[in-house]
DNA sequence: CAGCGATCTCAACGCCTGTTGAATACGAGT
DNA sequence: ACTCGTATTCAACAGGCGTTGAGATCGCTG
């Protein structure tokens, strides 16, 4: 009637354990940001040993550049929000960012991006890497194709900016109203704002 | 020929050592948020042991508090931002905020709760409190008296989402544009957007 | 000048961290 | 059936953390 202590070598059948390690961590990074989601509670999360993270991903850093994997490519979503043309863009791109925002829920890299980059440079250059690479001069070069406004990268930034303020004041902040609001409510305010950062007039 | 070793007891002369703490304290928390600054670290930035900053403050935690205490009286700055009226409240308040970020450099508590709030639950709530009572809720109280616009709260937080996401984006992501923006340009591209989260209208 | 409280350092504690190396168990290929 | 690579755990490491208690030195008050 002892009970054993988890046997120590391979399980049988076909454990999706790498895939769990990688959504627990998604999930801690998320929470928590980079410092303090821990590798043992990681690996607590999925049901494992520590030293079974070390051995699929090497070091934590890599686990965290595994798992912040964006799991959208930026190259099929700018043109598909710059389809129907510039006309709406700016509720287009606040209403998808949103519905993308409920639908990953615990597991948002992009939260796990913010949380991290906040207090680890590391994380920051990653993220300003990504976001300006992938996603901001994409952007700012096909809305001035469009458009033919001043300073494209300018105004792809003013729209980060804001898109980081939503994320961090209702996800993170979880200030009241804003975490109350329904979508459309959102889509109302912000809209109009994101719709000028990239094609109105930016001087005063 | 002996090194001393630094000697044991208090200093002659009025050492300035608590205040040297809390500066330091104030850097690290900004620059590095509250889980990554060591009381180590700032000990040592201060050129005291840490045993002192545990004398002076008790905790950590009570460091943290200490340190962040805002040096503005937002009781005074929001009537005066509103004192000319409501018309170009926004821009005013945009080139306010632009003016104390570079006042207080390296040491700006906003940034310290925004880069602690962001991983450290405790600091969140400390910050959407401090926020929320101390300006949100002014803001939002004063221009509805103005105005009578609907849903005051809620555009004071839409307000503070692009307040969070400027200080995000500018100072800790460092987005190439937005960093290199001077003030004026910044206030004319947002003055806008705060002017109509606070007066216009949000229905699409 | 005696004593007291404030200021300051030293050395150590217990804890948690990322990481490592060895040991074991299984699945697949020959 | 043997072997090899992969999956998995265990035990331990070195280092950093916040915090503590004891001791040393100074300034002020009587």
């Amino acid at each position: 009637m002892a009970t054993d202590p988890t046997p120590r070598g391979r399980r049988p059948g076909d454990s999706g354990t790498r895939d769990a390690i990688l959504d627990a961590a998604r999930a801690r990074f998320a929470g928590e940001g980079f410092r303090a989601a821990t590798v043992r509670a990681i690996a607590g999360d999925a049901g494992v040993d520590p030293a079974l993270v070390m051995h699929y991903f090497g070091t934590k850093q890599a686990l965290f550049v595994a798992a912040m994997e964006f799991p959208l490519d930026p190259a099929q979503v700018v043109p598909r929000l710059l389809g129907p043309g510039v006309d709406g863009l700016g509720e287009r791109l606040v209403r998808f960012l949103l519905t993308v925002i409920d639908d990953l829920g615990d597991a948002n890299p992009m939260l796990g991006l913010v949380r991290s980059a906040v207090g680890h440079p590391d994380a920051a250059r990653m993220m300003r890497e990504f976001l300006g690479e992938a996603i901001l001069d994409r952007l700012a070069a096909a809305v001035s194709e469009h458009t033919g406004a001043d300073r494209p990268r300018l105004r792809a930034d003013l729209c980060a900016s804001q898109v980081v303020g939503v994320l961090v004041a209702r996800q993170i902040l979880a200030l009241p109203e804003l975490a109350a609001a329904d979508r459309e409510t959102l889509v109302a305010a912000y809209g109009p704002t994101i719709q000028r950062y990239l094609t109105g007039s930016l001087a005063p």
